[in-house]
DNA sequence: GACTAGATGTCGGGG
DNA sequence: CCCCGACGTCTAGTC
């Protein structure tokens, strides 16, 4: 990784065209040519990036460093003074482990459908239909089909979402009628009044409890 | 600006719990607090980070960072071993110029909705329902009302919007029959499916075109 | 503070 | 590759 801090003016052009003018800031180069352009301030976002794949041409006689990639989207930055330039090894990264995420709280209540209603049984995860995968196909103590969606934060999107998959899935008559449950930690006011319009039912499950009662093994870390 | 290698793992526990193995990594401190661990790959997000505002409390002895925020989310490193640790004054920075985004691109199309549809007059931007703002209510050269999503790539998200509002402009009756029109450089199969099974129109338009018939002062630089 | 919608979103998985 | 959906999304704007 290359560190350079320099006061340089960088433009974009791209999926949109950007300007920045002079300052001092932090060039950022990794190993895998990633370039990032870091102001002293303002979250993890770079003022001004390019991803890989791409191609770094540094001409030190002009100071400007032109990135480029194979989309047609082009980086240039003009530095006007070196402050200080390093560069170190770091080896590759062992990655992120992470546990509490929405395909861990899905695998919860596949495991047992019954937190999410009386008498649920899983009939598959990720069932598929010709706009995508439902997280959950399940059938009632009657036999009916039940479309579940599951998020951590409930929000209108997934309604909409659900929405969606009910069409397609009461389109086959070997599932309809089918009755929509949508399924996350918190559900906002303003989702909860949608899925009422739309007779979808919704259930608010508690991430913790749920994982009290699972096998031990199920546990990433 | 303060950049320090060093080996560590780091912990975060908030929204969810993730865990990162001891490597060598580039730790960030902003001036504004904002705190972040890169690895020397992957694009510009860090592995781990904690936003703005925040407490950092460092105890050397123990080598071990503790950042945490009011909302109760934590993040702790764990410094082994420090390869480098350099700080740099860079001043507050001027700030991104963008031209090029969905506001210009409305912009554009507010100022000549004909390139959306022949005989297109615009009444409104932003139009207000209930639940959120059409981009453009326009008419059409039989007095009909027209709603207008915009967007810079037309995927299935924005006809799930347009329907939305479409679903309660159609419970005006000074506007009633409202039709619906998704306009973007570039629309996506799967869109162009459900807004056709939805009566909703796609159009396609060109921005450097659009733009090559503005007036100049609405060019931003 | 809640809610909406944009973003050079980024990232990962599946076909 | 594209398509799709999750994300500690983040961020700006409005109410």
């Amino acid at each position: 990784m290359r560190l350079v801090i320099a006061r340089c003016s960088v433009d974009y052009q791209g999926r949109l065209q950007a300007h920045l003018p002079s300052a001092v800031r932090l060039i950022m180069v990794k190993a895998d040519g990633c370039v990032a352009v870091h102001a002293d301030g303002g979250a993890y976002k770079p003022l001004n990036w390019m991803n890989a794949p791409n191609r770094l041409v540094i001409d030190d006689d002009a100071g400007v460093w032109r990135v480029t990639n194979p989309k047609g989207e082009s980086l240039t930055i003009t530095v006007e003074e070196i402050l200080s330039d390093t560069t170190h090894e770091m080896g590759t990264d062992p990655g992120l482990q992470k546990d509490g995420v929405e395909a861990h709280l899905q695998a919860l209540l596949a495991a047992d459908p019954t937190s999410i209603g009386e008498g649920l049984r899983l009939v598959r995860r990720e069932y598929p239909t010709e706009i995508g995968p439902v997280d959950l196909l399940c059938r009632d103590a009657e036999g009916r089909a039940v479309a579940v969606e599951v998020k951590r934060r409930g929000e209108i999107d997934g309604v909409e979402q659900l929405t969606r998959y009910l069409e397609y899935l009461n389109r086959d008559p070997s599932l309809r009628p089918v009755r929509g449950v949508f399924v996350a930690q918190q559900i906002k006011p303003q989702a909860k009044v949608l899925a009422g319009d739309r007779d979808i039912a919704c259930v608010e499950v508690d991430y913790d409890e749920l994982r009290g009662i699972e096998s031990p093994e199920l546990r990433l870390f």
